[in-house]
RNA sequence: GCCACCGUAGCUCAGUUGGCAGAGCAGAGGUUUUGUAAACCUCAGGUCGCAGGUUCGAGUCCUGUUGGUGGCUCCA
C-alpha cells in the first residue's frame, strides 16, 4: 500500500499502481468525468498511469492551467489525426499547447491547404472526438523510434529524436494516429467537445528562418460548446478595443500609403493627447533632476560607426543619406544615445556634476521588416521618451532604482497593473552577438538584478534577450489580443562610454569613465499610446483625455448660456466644447458617448432658469443638476486624485 | 523578408453561376427647436487598391504589384 496526499492534506491509502483516475472515481463519479490529467509530486502525468510510491496528488481538470494545456496538447494530436486522414503522407513537426489553444507545424509537401479547408478538418476532428479514443502511452527504444520515422520518411521527428536519450522515448496513440510524444494526455478524445481551428500561418522549422517554412495551424478546444461561444465572444470584444480601430474612431492617428508604411500621422487629437503625456513625464523628470536636450534627426555615419551600431545594424537599416558634392554620409537617427554622448563631451565633467541626466523626446527611424509592422506598436518612425544618465560606478544602482520608481509611478498613474518586469541577460554561449568585456557585462547584470531585488520588483529572467551592448530591465504589457509588448526599458551600458571615451574628473583628480543608463519609461510614444488605448478601451483618464466635457444645448435657444459655461470651464483649465449642431439631445449624447467624452452637460430651460447644469457621466445615467462651481471642483479634484 | 488571407463611397459593409456598382452612417441643402444612446425630406459622393491578361462583356476569373490583417523570423 502507498500513501497519496491530496491537496486538502488528507491521505488516502491505496494499492501500488493505482491511477489518479481510480482515486477520482473513489471520490465521485462526477469528478472522475472531469479529470483530464494528474499532478503527482509536481509532475503532470496521464490520469490513467499507475502511481508506484507515496506521493502528493492533484487531480487536474479544465479549471487548472495544466489541465487546459493537457487537453490542448491532446487536441493537437487529434488535429494531426484529422490532417493525416485528408492529407496522407504529410510530415508532422511539432504540436504543442500554447496560451490560448494549440498548434501543429506540418510540412504539407505537395498539398495546397487553404483557410477554407479548416472547416472540414474541424468536422473530422469532431467525428474522431466522438469515438472517445483513448490516448495510449507506449515506451519505445530509440532504435525502434528511429526506424519508425525512417519508414514514414519524417525528417522532423528524426531530428527531434536526435536530442532524446534512449529509454526516455514514449509514443502516444489515439485512434489511427501515433506520435512521438512525452505526454501527458487526457484519457480519451471524448473530452474534446468544442473545436475551432483559428488560423493558418507559416512557421520556420525550429524557429530558424534558414530552415524550411512549415504550415502552422492554430486551434482551440473546449469541453463545452458554451465555452467556445464565450471565448469567441471575448475575442470579438477584444477586437473592439484594438488601438487601430479606436485610433480611427477617436481621430487620433492615421497612416497613408503615400507617406509610407509604418510611418504614423498624428492627427490633432492624437497629437494633443501625446503632448499631455509628454508634459506629464517632463514634469516628473524635472523633479527627478533630468535636463531636457534636443538633437537632430540625422547624424554622421561616423557617429554610429563609433557607437558600434553601424557594424551591428548598418546593413539592415535605412541606408546612409549622401550629400551631393562632398560625398558625406549621414544616417537617419535610429537612437539618441550617440548624440547624448556628444553632449556629455561638450565640456570637461567633474564627479561633482554627476549624475547627469539628459532627456529628449527623440524621434528615431528604424527599418523594420514589412511583415512586422503593426499599427502603432511596431512602426518605422517613432519617438522615444529617451534619457541617458551618466554616473559613477557607485551611483549606478541608486540611479537604476530611481528609474524603476519613475516607471512604476507612470504605470500606477495610468493603471497598468498587469505588467511583467523582465530582466534580459546575455547568452554566454553566443558571445559574438554582444560587444564589451565580460567584466563589464557582469557588473551591469549584477547592478540590474540587485536594483530590482532591492525595489522588491518581481522579475522574470530571460537569457539571451539582452541588447548587444548591455543587459536590460524591460516592462512588458499585453495588448487587447493578449500579445505582449515591451514598453518601459532600463539598460545599463559600460560600452558606449568606452567607445566615446567619456570621462569625468574624480575627487582624486584622475580621469574616470562614467557608466551610462539608457531608459525610456514609456518606451515609445507610439507604442505606449497604442497599448494605453487598448488598456482603457478609449476611456482615457480625465487628466489625459481630449475633451473632458461636452456641453449639449437642448435647443439653439440655450447656445449663449452654453458658451458662457464653456468660458467658465476653460478658465478653470477644463477642456470641452459646445455641441451646438441642429440635432436632438439624444443624438448628441450618443455621439459624446461614442467619442468617449467623460462628462456631458445637458442644458435646457430648467438649467438656464436655475443657473445650473445637468450632468451626465460617460457610461452612466443622469447624475442630476448641480451648480457650475461644484462641477468644476469635482473635476479638478478628480484630476488631482488621478495624478496623485 | 517568409506563409496565408483581405482590399467596393470619408467610415462600416452588401454585391448570386462573369451581364447597367448598392445600403446605412458621415457630408451638403432644406424642414424641425428638440430633455438623457440615432428626427424627417432632398442631393451629392466610385477608374471596385494599382498595372496587365482572359472574355462579346471583369468588382467577380488569371498574372504581377502595392497596402492591410493573422502568424513566423527580426526588434539598437
Amino acid at each position: 500500500m502507498i500513501d497519496i496526499t491530496l491537496p486538502d492534506g488528507s491521505i488516502k491509502q491505496v494499492e501500488k499502481g493505482t491511477t489518479a483516475m481510480d482515486i477520482a472515481m473513489g471520490i465521485s463519479e462526477g469528478l472522475a468525468r472531469n479529470v483530464l490529467a494528474a499532478k503527482v509530486n509536481d509532475e503532470v502525468i496521464d490520469a490513467n498511469r499507475g502511481i508506484d510510491s507515496n506521493a502528493t496528488l492533484q487531480l487536474l481538470t479544465w479549471r487548472d492551467t495544466e489541465g487546459k494545456s493537457t487537453m490542448w496538447h491532446s487536441s493537437a494530436h487529434l488535429m494531426a489525426e484529422a490532417l493525416e486522414f485528408y492529407y496522407p503522407g504529410i510530415k508532422l513537426a511539432i504540436g504543442p499547447p500554447v496560451k490560448n489553444g494549440f498548434y501543429y507545424d506540418v510540412d504539407f509537401m505537395d498539398y495546397q491547404i487553404h483557410e477554407s479547408d479548416l472547416v472540414k478538418i474541424e468536422q473530422k476532428m469532431k467525428e474522431l472526438a466522438k469515438q472517445k479514443n483513448a490516448y495510449v502511452r507506449k515506451d519505445m527504444s530509440k532504435s525502434d523510434a528511429v526506424a519508425y520515422f525512417k519508414n514514414l520518411e519524417d525528417p522532423y521527428k528524426l531530428e527531434l529524436l536526435e536530442d532524446l536519450e534512449d529509454g526516455t522515448i514514449t509514443f502516444y496513440t489515439q485512434g489511427e494516429f501515433t506520435d512521438l510524444c512525452r505526454g501527458p494526455h487526457i484519457p480519451h478524445t471524448g473530452f474534446i467537445k468544442a473545436i475551432k481551428l483559428t488560423a493558418i500561418a507559416g512557421a520556420y522549422w525550429r524557429g530558424d528562418e534558414k530552415n524550411k517554412q512549415l504550415t502552422r495551424i492554430y486551434g482551440i478546444t473546449f469541453p463545452k460548446n458554451a465555452e467556445l461561444t464565450e471565448y469567441l465572444e471575448k475575442v470579438e470584444l477584444a477586437k473592439a478595443r484594438d488601438h487601430r480601430k479606436l485610433g480611427k474612431e477617436l481621430d487620433l492617428f492615421a497612416f497613408s500609403q503615400r507617406v509610407g508604411q509604418g510611418l504614423p500621422l498624428w492627427l490633432p487629437k492624437g497629437a494633443e493627447l501625446r503632448e499631455r503625456l509628454e508634459n506629464f513625464l517632463k514634469r516628473a523628470q524635472k523633479i527627478g533632476g533630468y535636463d531636457q536636450v534636443i538633437t537632430p534627426h540625422i547624424g554622421s555615419k561616423e557617429l554610429y560607426v563609433c557607437s558600434g551600431h553601424y557594424a551591428k545594424y548598418g546593413e539592415d537599416s535605412f541606408q546612409p543619406i549622401g550629400t551631393p558634392h562632398e560625398g558625406e554620409e549621414f544616417l537617419l537617427k535610429p537612437m539618441n544615445c550617440p548624440h547624448h554622448c556628444e553632449i556629455f563631451k561638450t565640456r570637461p565633467r567633474s564627479y561633482k556634476d554627476l549624475p547627469i541626466r539628459f532627456a529628449e523626446f527623440g524621434t528615431v527611424y528604424r527599418y523594420e521588416q514589412s511583415g512586422e509592422l503593426h499599427g502603432l506598436t511596431r512602426v518605422r518612425g517613432f519617438t522615444q521618451d529617451d534619457a541617458h544618465i551618466f554616473c559613477t560606478q557607485d551611483q549606478v544602482k541608486d540611479e537604476f532604482k530611481k528609474v524603476i520608481d519613475l516607471v512604476l509611478y507612470i504605470f500606477k498613474t495610468l493603471k497598468f497593473e498587469n505588467f511583467k518586469a523582465q530582466v534580459s541577460l546575455r547568452d554566454k554561449d553566443t558571445p559574438d552577438k554582444y560587444i564589451g568585456s565580460d567584466a563589464n557585462w557582469d557588473k551591469a547584470e549584477r547592478a540590474i538584478i540587485e536594483a530590482a531585488d532591492e525595489k522588491n520588483l518581481p522579475t522574470i529572467v530571460e537569457t539571451g534577450e539582452a541588447a548587444f551592448y548591455g543587459p536590460k530591465l524591460d516592462f512588458m504589457v499585453e495588448d487587447a489580443l493578449g500579445r505582449e509588448w515591451q514598453l518601459g526599458t532600463i539598460q545599463v551600458d559600460y560600452n558606449l562610454p568606452e567607445r566615446f571615451e567619456l570621462e569625468y574628473t574624480g575627487s582624486d583628480n584622475q580621469k574616470h569613465r562614467p557608466v551610462m543608463i539608457h531608459r525610456a519609461p514609456f518606451g515609445s510614444m507610439e507604442r505606449f499610446v497604442a497599448v494605453l488605448l487598448e488598456h482603457c478601451g478609449g476611456d482615457f483618464p480625465l487628466w489625459l483625455t481630449g475633451d473632458q466635457v461636452a456641453i449639449l444645448p437642448i435647443s439653439e435657444k440655450y447656445n449663449d448660456y452654453c458658451e458662457k459655461l464653456l468660458q467658465l470651464l476653460n478658465n478653470s483649465d477644463i477642456r470641452g466644447f459646445v455641441d451646438d449642431r441642429n440635432e436632438k439631445v439624444g443624438k448628441k449624447i450618443r455621439e459624446s458617448e461614442l467619442k468617449k467624452i467623460p462628462f456631458m452637460l445637458i442644458i435646457g430651460e430648467k438649467e438656464v432658469e436655475n443657473n445650473a447644469i445637468s450632468v451626465r457621466q460617460r457610461g452612466m445615467d443622469d447624475l442630476g443638476q448641480m451648480d457650475v462651481d461644484s462641477f468644476i471642483q469635482l473635476l479638478n479634484k478628480a484630476v488631482e486624485d488621478e495624478l496623485a
